[in-house]
DNA sequence: CCGATGACCAAAC
DNA sequence: TGTTTGGCCATCG
């Protein structure tokens, strides 16, 4: 399915959960490219799908994109509280709360 | 039209 | 044990 390997990535990124972030290396994997995780980021970067919350992605420590900041500072962070994302004194997302655990068993 | 850029993660040595 | 390399697609100018 999917010619292009792009759409497998905004699809994970689309799958998130309202309240729930992801991080590149999850979506790259669930997409079956675990070595694709730069890929995501530039899928984002590029991508200009507003279908797709890019926002809910943050890398694997929980910190915010700088360069979401740069083109709207605080947005994302106000989109995640506001989706109920948690957020640490560092200005880290809390991934022990909100970390999104794709269920695979539903697939399978 | 073409070239270069762009928000990362994991494994190997 | 820690550090470095490797890998990918779409959009911009």
């Amino acid at each position: 399915m999917s010619g292009g390997t792009f759409a497998v990535f905004l699809d994970a990124v689309r799958q998130i959960p309202a309240g729930k972030v992801a991080t590149y290396g999850q979506i790259s994997r669930l997409a079956g490219t675990p070595r694709c995780a730069r890929t995501v980021g530039y899928a984002l970067a590029g991508c200009r799908d507003p279908s797709i919350p890019c926002h809910r992605v943050v890398d694997r420590f929980g910190g915010t994109k700088a360069a979401f900041d740069a083109h709207a500072p605080g947005t994302q962070r106000a989109l995640l509280e506001a989706e109920g994302v948690v957020f640490r004194p560092d200005g880290t997302v809390d991934l022990e709360r909100c970390l999104w655990v794709p269920l695979k068993d539903e697939n399978a």
